[in-house]
RNA sequence: GCCGACUUAGCUCAGUGGUAGAGCACUCGCUUCACACGCGAUAGGUCACAAGUUCAAGUCUUGUAGUCGGCACCA
């Protein structure tokens, strides 16, 4: 007798497994022995070195290594690479912060050397706490391949096709409109800027005199502080109320410049005033009205968006919205403030630090994205790939965003990252090289300037498909590479599947000729209690590790498989709960057959074959009864069907597939089933409680297996005090290493196992027990009442029931059972009906006939209802000549059913009254 | 403005044209020798609304309402 504690403790099993896993080499892909496997590999999203784990981290990596622990029990050579990202602004911000604090230095006063010798020192301080945590999330992720984007070859990888895109003209340095965050004092690409929409915006109308006349035209704004870089007012050619006015000049307000009228297309008559002021240096729209008429491009402000000198001496200085009411005060002042409407608006804010980004004019490094786009577009429609989990709405979200993409801002004004491979000499002049030397090559000199900006932190996440596997430019090909790029599949949250998913897609194709990987899954958002994302600001977060120091690992990670693929969740303790209790089951379940194991090991040959019970050849020890046999059909079909989930990545089903089995159908019935089969208490003969000994424990070994993938923790310290279990029981693949369950084979499942027979026997039986408990609570019979049962069926039947006896009786609580072909009992008993029988119990002296009454008839109607739906769909001659002829014989069977169930019922009602 | 998703039990959510499901909560009963993080038995539904297609619609189509998301515009 092996006795476990009382109740499963997450803690215990969580101090030790990891380690000893990681140590054996278990997560690498050499532990696979066997040279001939099939690869299965996955790299992981690189959370940001700032970061600390959340639940979207907690989400996705629950769903790779549920993919990868059951490809490695599948006997895959398996990969799944870990990494972080070096997160440019996030650590810039965090060293500047920590240089004020701890020097009260600014970035510019230690210089950039010292700055990135401190932003390293930082990383290697703090950078590893998101890695730390993976550890305890049983992230079986291979640590001897841990990347990190700066790491020297994957920032060669960087530079090589930083260069190679730029010697075939895909990435040029240009002066354009972009977003500008005046905190970060950097440029970001549209994707890093979200719209704000604010109801409290403000459209101010301001008056610009005519010169030579004493007409005003009215222009509308909502940033009238870039009046102070207007050069010029547009209007629509066509539009005749200005048609005169075309070509004359607008004296303009507070800066004593002068500006022409002009007329462009852009302009729509029908909106606001018709008349257009126009700031090129500020705005994108009135840039390209800029271009076409060649106006000056005036910028009026600084990088942290105060007023610059170009400005005004009033202004200079001011930050924008002080200067902004300055200019309004003004107008007023000149009588030229037309009014001030109210006007819903959306700000453009930087994602990260939430300021409002300035649109303005700067010379910035961009890839053009023509052949990019037609790279990823091409493995969409010719291949469909990748495909995206769930298909909709991502495929179509993925494609139009592609049509539409504009040039990528690649270059950022930050220390923090792989500083840009170009150089310029005294003239300005630029040289795109690999390295120093090459550049010096090029330009004929040696003094060079090296451009101070950094790279779009997503420029080199981008590479991460196949710069993790060695590729770097010098070197091309690597094992890993030949071995595991493209990967299988990428977990990924959906707010990057622009940001990233697509530039891999772009990149690997371009540079290794590869699709990156064919499937993607897009997990969603789970949500706070509010319903609102989870957010530090909001509040509403909950913090992955105090679940696991709450409810466990095991049971955060079930929970989180078991959200449908994609969809959002809100947070809710109970659910979680609910797997810290089959945690706690699946425990107590072992701790049972534990204790009733003496003899006994696990043994596949106890099934017949592995998974599969032979009918022919009874096992040593006793034939199987009909419980074990519907044991062995009912989880063969869960492996098949968990199996079958798996591959379509329906984790969800799989998790329901395998609570089901376990809770309802292993819990509830086996082992209730064969309880006085295997207990101490029991009074079966040695041979045959060894052997269902031996039954039990192999069954719920095979469970454990699968449990595996999503409950690491629990499934291994439980299957490792199960006797009898080995390496014998590995994957082939692994037959030397040291015993783990994470080594075992993953069930498949066999479908020659399913025995529809032993299934709807069981069902009866089960049907018989379940209805004799529902007399008991219906009529109140205290627990230590001892009922006869008595059971009318055909001989077929009651051959089952007889079989099953003792079961019977010890779950309905009843000593006696009557079989025949008809009922014979007095009046004073409760009936039931099962699909296959009639159930009576003698209730002499406890019977309440009025409450018999109303229970049968509340079971009468039941059938009743459904009898009339099912006639009348019966009745319907379109119904029986279109619909499937199965359908309809199976709505006659179901029809015939119930009218043998409502007869025996009526007559049972006419006899009480 | 364009595109899309969602709306199912009190709550959180599954649901694949063919008998509406789960967990939790609720009600009743239970110290039944693995588990009260448990066991047994109930109850609880106009599948947002309307029309359509179909023998048959929670499921497909269209429209309406509400919630949310992406993109674009924003003088």
């Amino acid at each position: 007798m092996i006795e476990i504690a009382k109740a499963y403790d997450p803690k215990e099993a969580e101090s030790s497994h990891y380690e000893r896993w990681e140590r054996s080499g278990f997560f690498a892909p050499e532990i696979n022995g066997d040279p001939n496997a099939t690869k299965y590999s996955i790299v992981i999203p690189p959370p940001n070195v700032t970061g600390s784990l959340h639940m979207g981290h907690a989400l996705q990596h629950t769903l790779m290594d549920v993919l990868i622990r059951r490809k490695r029990m599948q006997g895959f050579r398996t990969l799944w690479l870990p990494g972080t990202d070096h997160a440019g602004i996030s650590v810039q911000r965090k060293v500047v912060e920590q240089l004020r604090k701890d020097d009260n230095k600014s970035p510019l006063e230690v210089g950039r050397e010292e700055f990135v010798r401190r932003a390293w020192r930082w990383k290697e301080d703090y950078g590893n706490t998101i890695v730390e945590q993976m550890r305890r999330e049983g992230a079986s992720v291979d640590w001897s391949r841990h990347r990190f984007t700066m790491d020297a070859s994957l920032s060669r990888a960087v530079r090589e096709v930083f260069c190679t895109l730029y010697e075939e003209g895909w990435i040029y340095r240009g002066l354009r409109i972009v977003n500008w965050c005046p905190k970060d004092k950097t440029v970001l690409s549209d994707l890093e800027v979200k719209e704000e929409s604010r109801k409290d915006g403000k459209l101010v109308y301001l008056q610009y005199p005519v010169k030579g006349s004493d007409r005003r035209v009215t222009v509308a704004t909502t940033r009238p502080e870039t009046m102070l870089g207007d050069t010029a007012v547009a209007v629509n050619p066509k539009d005749e109320r200005y048609a005169d006015l075309v070509g004359q000049i607008i004296k303009l307000p507070l800066t004593g410049r002068e500006i022409p009228i002009i007329a462009d297309e852009y302009v729509d008559a029908e909106f606001g005033t018709g008349a257009v002021k126009v700031t090129p240096a500020h705005d994108p729209n009135d840039y390209q009205i800029g271009q076409r008429h060649d106006l000056e491009q005036l910028l009026i402000m600084n990088d942290d968006a105060t007023m610059s000198a170009a400005a005004g001496a009033d202004f200079e200085g001011l930050d924008r919205f002080k200067a902004r009411e300055k200019v309004i005060e003004q107008f007023e002042a000149l009588g030229l403030l037309e009014k001030i409407d109210d006007y819903e608006i959306s700000l453009p804010t930087c994602e990260r630090c939430k300021t409002i980004v300035e649109p303005i004019l700067s010379e910035q490094w961009f890839v053009k994205m023509d052949e990019m786009r037609d790279l990823a577009l091409g493995l969409m429609r010719t291949e469909g790939v990748p495909h995206f989990s769930p298909q909709v709405p991502h495929e179509k979200v993925y494609t139009t965003w592609l049509e539409n993409l504009k040039d990528w801002t690649i270059s950022r004004q930050l220390w923090w990252g792989h500083q840009i491979p170009a150089w310029y000499d005294a003239d300005g002049e630029v040289y795109v090289a690999r390295t120093l030397e090459a550049a010096c090559g090029q330009a004929g000199t040696i003094d060079l300037t090296q451009d101070g900006d950094v790279l779009d932190t997503w420029f080199s996440a981008a590479l991460w498909a196949f710069s993790t596997f060695g590729w770097n430019g010098e070197v091309t090909e690597t094992d890993d590479l030949d071995t595991f790029c493209p990967t299988d599949v990428l977990v990924t949250g959906r707010d990057i599947i622009f940001l990233w998913v697509s530039r891999m897609m772009m990149t690997t194709k371009k540079f290794v000729g590869k699709t990156a990987f064919e499937d993607v899954i897009v997990t969603g958002t789970v949500l706070g209690k509010d319903g609102k994302p989870m957010s530090k600001s909001r509040g509403n977060g909950v913090d992955p590790i105090d679940l696991f120091d709450k409810f466990g690992v095991d049971a955060t990670r079930v929970y989180l498989a078991s959200i449908a693929t994609g969809a959002d969740i809100r947070w809710n303790d109970a659910l979680i709960e609910t797997y810290r209790n089959f945690a706690n089951k699946i425990w107590n379940a072992t701790r049972f057959c534990l204790m009733n194991s003496e003899g006994a090991r696990v043994d596949h040959s106890s099934l017949g074959s592995e998974f599969l019970l032979q009918q022919g050849t009874p096992p040593e020890g006793g034939t199987p009864s009909i419980a074990d046999k519907w044991i062995v059909s009912r989880l063969n079909r869960t492996a098949i069907d968990v199996n079958k989930a798996l591959d379509k990545y329906f984790f969800h089903e799989a998790v329901s597939l395998l609570y089901h089995f376990f809770w309802d159908d292993f819990c509830d019935w086996y082992i209730e089933l064969v309880k006085d089969e295997i207990s101490d208490h029991g009074d079966a003969d040695p041979g045959s409680k060894t052997a269902a000994r031996t039954r039990i424990l192999t069954i719920l070994e095979i469970a454990l297996r699968m449990l595996h993938p999503f409950m690491p923790y629990l499934t291994e310290e439980l299957w490792q005090k199960l006797p009898g279990t080995s390496n014998e029981l590995h994957h082939a693949a692994y037959g030397s290493a040291d015993a783990s369950i994470m080594l075992a084979s993953f069930p498949p499942g066999d479908a020659r196992a399913i025995d529809e027979r032993a299934e709807s026997e069981m069902q009866s039986v089960i049907d018989v027990i379940s209805k004799v408990r529902n007399i008991r609570a219906e009529m109140q019979i205290k627990p230590s009442d001892r009922l006869s049962i008595h059971v009318a069926a055909s001989a077929d039947a009651n051959r089952v029931f007889a079989e099953n006896e003792a079961q019977i009786l010890k779950l309905a609580r009843a000593d006696k059972l009557v079989l025949g072909d008809k009922l014979d009992v007095p009046k004073a008993s409760a009936k039931a009906v099962t699909n296959v029988a009639e159930i009576a119990v003698p209730l002499e002296g406890l019977i309440d006939f009025e409450k018999e009454i109303a229970r049968l008839e509340g079971q009468l109607v039941k059938l009743e209802t459904e009898q009339q739906r099912l006639n009348g769909q019966l009745s319907n001659a379109n119904f029986v000549d279109r619909a499937p002829a199965e359908k309809v014989q199976d709505i006659r069977d179901r029809v015939a059913e119930i009218g043998t169930q409502v007869s025996a019922l009526r007559l049972n009602l006419e006899a009480l009254k």
